[in-house]
RNA sequence: GGUUCUUUAGCUCAGUUGGCUAGAGCGCACGAUUCACAUUCGUGAGGUCACAAGUUCGAGCCUUGUAAGAACCACCA
């Protein structure tokens, strides 16, 4: 292949993917039982939370996929059998409204198809959807084993998922109950508490009086006027009072002790209801007294458990009132049976006060429809056994989470988590595996329901006894909570070096609907937390640090920036500045800053090939060789065995120097990913590659030409931008003439020889150059643009060095001054260095050169003051006294030859 | 209402166990220009580390309080 002038990301990411997966590298090496019994396979495994098959992806996937991939490349680069296992999820509720949606669109209603249709119709829709979201995946550079995609609704997925409901039954766990839930009119299904959304809003608080009718027979003497009572009572939903069957007071009230015990008149209805006493009042809200509604209300269902009230249902599922509601209000909305209701109870004169609250109220969170409290049969787990073996592992520190504070969190969660409803009344998902013994049954015991897998059936026979279906699907969270153990193919008693995972990685916002399930299930079904550590990645937010959003207008589209920057732009982009758990701003220009990196290292690699074919006696260099004896240990200082040819050498500052960068940076990269620390790992690379192996290694090289070093040296970097620019890496790397292979499963870089000492001189070089640099600079502006030639002294480190400094700070000549100093000195690099400019040219530079005396002046002050404490003397460790002393004097000196300057310019 | 988190340069963020003169990218200003890269090179300006008190020889970092913001959880009728 031949190096273009810039890197073009389209035209080598679709044959670079393509090639990795035909030779397939993503799948994990085969793991052979018990051939050796001491070798242990070295494994790395992790799940991909699957993203929604209908859909398309978004920015989340995109930084999902970019730090989980980033985890896979890097344990595979070291060495590691890793299996990063892609998936695909039916997203039971959320598919389903797509595809709702759609049938609506062409003037269908789900209630014309039976369940089973629905179920076929569905599968092919997403099928039909499904390859788009895959494809975008591979767009995004994700290393996962096709192979093994999961997809929620495989035919493992539900087996597994089955026999744990059927273990969950046996254990007692699961049962029916009619309690409230949260219902959604429109789309005619339950949530889980989770799946609510709360928003706060604007509603009205009622004042409404209901008559006493009678009081505790003990009470009537004292209180004979009793009738002329009324209990006003407080409510946001008048419409629900044909559901009441009680007043709550509290019975600390004293207001209202005297009455417990007896009726009131319940308006519009001709009912009369108990007042009961309950804490559930507070004597501080409204009026104190509150209507009980127990079909209707989830504090009020409680209540009437508390004091055995009946629950009189006067709402349907799809919102209106029923007849219990009586004949004038049957049929209406909610909205309507409120206005009605507040109408009449007006002309009554029962209405007493109406003032303006803000309170939360549940709502759908797809269609933002208001939820309404539904009395309905539903499944249950009792979850107390559930997060009970949950809370052990986590409390035993058995997982470890990125940021640290989420376990606490967690087991907060856990802790006051209540029964969870796992029926879906939608035909999108896993059938529940119960059968029951009428057809049209909404019994509660147990006896009468039986467990059984022939889902594919309405109607089986068992014993002689027909059985019917249940209808509903299971909650999505069910079947995902299993997704650890199903994705590594978990089986009891079968040992599995990819189950527990080594992370699983996900948006924190799913830390209770997804993760915290996972670790209950993992622990129930397998006895074992289902991974290790837990790394949460927060929101990514628009420019502005502001939620993305479709009203808004501010969505970004993973894809487009792809399309336009290349892939490895993109994750460079997004995994900047980004730290566990947190929300972060993300903006175009963070993918700019990566698009130039992937080009300023096409551009290094360019130049180094270019050197490679110039370079006649470069024959063919072993890289291979430092890899191959260097095993696990890692040296930095330069020992390297005795005896060992290096396919290099390093033969002046400049070089020690980039091996010693290089290795430093191997070194904070490593330390970074056991830490999940993104940012700085690409940010070392970015400086690494950029500020020091470009500017000051290539241009140094522009003089040495040691090429053996410059592909030992690319190649290492290659290494090491691999997991985090995986197609720009590997497309220089089978660019260049003399690597071979795919990049993609290389071994991880070990070490570099280098001299130490030699490479600790390089900066005093650096310094040279960059007080060259500057003060010239500030020259020019006086004297246009001219570059003056710089003039040393006794100075071996400049005599040695002479060209190169000419060229790294672009002055027209190094030459000796014969003894003969002239022009102003440069006194901060602490090396006898004159640039040789006229006197009068220097006089514009006296300003300058006495704001820099004072402020080496006031650093100076700053330590001096410091030495003066004498605590500070005695407590601050010895050394960082020492340094101190080290300090002053360096300044005093600094000072010194400034002023000496200063003293030349006159 | 509860929990957790955040507040550092114009913007977005680093700053890992307290240690000297607080860093980066973008933006801004000035300068360069055929020799890998204008997706470039060099130089520079810009900060009371939200506020207050405390601990310490020493605080951006630890403690307490205050203010502002965010996310998640939550039944206030």
């Amino acid at each position: 292949m031949k190096f273009t002038k810039s890197y073009e990301p389209g035209e080598f990411e679709p044959q670079i993917y393509a090639g990795w997966e035909k030779t397939g590298v993503f799948l994990p090496r085969e793991v052979v039982a018990n051939s050796f019994e001491t070798e242990t396979q070295d494994c790395y495994s992790l799940v991909m939370p699957p993203p929604n098959a209908n859909g398309n992806l978004h920015i989340g996937h995109g930084l999902t996929i970019a730090v989980e991939d980033s985890l896979a490349r890097y344990y595979r680069l070291r060495g590691k059998s890793t299996w990063y296992i892609p998936g695909a999820d039916h997203a039971g509720f959320e598919t389903w409204v797509v595809y709702e949606r759609a049938l609506e669109k062409d003037g269908h209603s789900r209630f014309e198809y039976s369940r089973d249709e629905l179920y076929a119709r569905v599968w092919k829709f997403v099928e039909e959807q499904r390859g788009n979201m895959e494809l975008q995946l591979r767009a995004l550079g994700a290393s996962c084993a096709w192979r093994d995609l999961t997809f929620t609704l495989d035919e493992n997925v539900v087996s597994r998922v089955y026999k744990t409901f059927e273990k969950m039954w046996n254990d007692g766990m699961i049962y029916r109950g009619e309690k409230l839930v949260n219902f959604c009119p429109k789309h005619q299904t339950a949530f889980a508490d989770i799946e609510v959304e709360h928003v706060d809003e604007e509603g009205g608080l009622w004042e409404i009086a209901y008559k006493v009718a009678s009081v505790p027979e003990d009470m009537v003497d004292s209180s004979s006027d009793f009738l002329a009572h009324e209990l006003i009572v407080s409510t946001t939903r008048p419409e629900t009072i044909f559901g009441d069957t009680a007043v709550a007071v509290n019975p600390k009230d004293e207001r209202y002790q005297w009455m417990i015990g007896g009726l009131v008149e319940l308006p519009l209805t001709g009912r009369t209801i108990p007042i009961i006493a309950d804490e559930h009042a507070d004597p501080e809200y409204g009026t104190g007294a509150v209507k009980i509604t127990p079909a209707h209300d989830f504090d009020d269902f409680e209540v009437g458990e508390r004091h055995g009230l009946e629950r009189i249902r006067v709402i349907s599922e799809d919102g209106r009132m029923l007849e219990t509601a009586g004949e004038e209000f049957v049929g209406l909305t909610t909205e309507e049976a409120r206005k009605k209701v507040l109408k009449e109870l007006e002309e009554q004169g029962l209405l007493r006060g109406e003032k303006k609250i803000t309170h939360a109220v549940g709502r759908c969170y797809k269609c933002g429809t208001r939820l309404e409290p539904m009395l309905k049969a539903q499944w249950f787990i009792d979850v107390e056994r559930l997060a009970k073996g949950a809370i052990e592992k986590l409390e035993a520190e058995k997982i470890k989470f990125y940021p640290a504070n989420k376990k606490k969190v967690l087991i907060d969660y856990l802790k006051g988590l209540k029964d969870w409803n796992i029926s879906r009344q939608i035909p999108w998902g896993i059938p529940i595996p119960m059968f029951h013994k009428a057809p049209e049954s909404d019994a509660l015991d147990a006896p009468e329901w039986i467990f059984d897998t022939r889902t594919n059936l309405a109607k089986i026979e068992v014993g002689g006894v027909a059985y019917y279906r249940d209808e509903d699907t299971f909650d999505t969270w069910f079947s995902s909570s299993h997704w650890p153990i199903v994705c590594t193919n978990w089986l009891p008693g079968k040992e599995n070096p990819y189950y527990p995972l080594n992370v699983m990685e996900t948006a924190s916002d799913i830390l209770f609907a997804w993760v915290a399930r996972m670790i209950m299930m993992g622990v129930y079904v397998t006895g074992e937390v289902p991974f290790r550590e837990v790394y949460l990645h927060g929101l990514v937010l628009d420019a502005h640090g502001k939620k993305m959003s479709k009203s808004k207008g501010n969505v970004i589209n993973p894809m487009e920036l792809v399309t336009k920057y290349g892939s490895d732009a993109f994750r460079l982009g997004i995994l900047r500045g980004r730290s566990a758990g947190m929300n972060q701003a993300f903006s175009e220009n963070s993918v700019v800053s990566g698009r130039n990196l992937c080009n300023k290292l096409w551009n290094i690699s360019r130049f180094i090939q270019g050197m490679v074919d110039e370079s006649k006696s470069g024959g063919v260099v072993a890289a291979e060789m430092i890899e191959a004896e260097a095993g696990s240990e890692i040296v930095n200082e330069g020992a390297v065995q005795a005896g060992v040819e290096l396919p290099y050498s390093t033969d002046n500052m400049g070089e020690d120097w980039i091996c010693r960068e290089i290795i430093k940076c191997k070194e904070e990269i490593e330390d970074d990913m056991a830490a999940y620390r993104f940012s700085e790992a690409v940010e070392t690379l970015y400086n690494t590659i950029w500020d020091k192996y470009a500017d000051w290694f290539i241009e140094n090289q522009k003089l040495y030409k040691n090429v053996p070093l410059l592909k030992v040296t690319l190649e290492m970097i290659l290494k090491m931008l691999h997991p985090f620019a995986p197609f720009v890496t590997e497309a220089i790397w089978q660019s260049l003439s003399w690597t071979e292979g795919q990049l993609i499963v290389q071994k991880w870089p070990s070490r570099l020889k280098f001299d130490a000492v030699s490479a600790e001189n390089f900066e005093r070089l650096v310094d040279v150059v960059s007080e060259i640099r500057r003060v010239s600079n500030e020259l020019s502006v006086a004297s246009n643009g001219k570059r003056w030639t710089v003039l040393y002294g006794d100075d071996s480190l400049v005599d040695d060095n002479q060209l190169l400094i000419a060229s790294l700070a672009r002055v027209p000549a190094v030459i000796s001054c014969e003894g003969q100093p002239r022009g102003m000195r440069l006194a901060l690099a602490n090396h006898e260095v004159y640039l040789d400019v006229p006197k009068e040219v220097v006089a514009e530079y006296r300003e300058r050169l006495e704001e820099r005396i004072l402020a080496v002046g006031r650093e100076l002050d700053a330590l001096n003051r410091r030495m003066m404490n004498s605590n500070y003397v005695d407590k601050a460790p010895a050394e960082l006294v020492k340094e101190t002393r080290k300090g002053i004097e360096e300044k005093e000196r600094v000072i010194e030859g400034l002023k000496a300057e200063l003293e030349v310019i006159g």
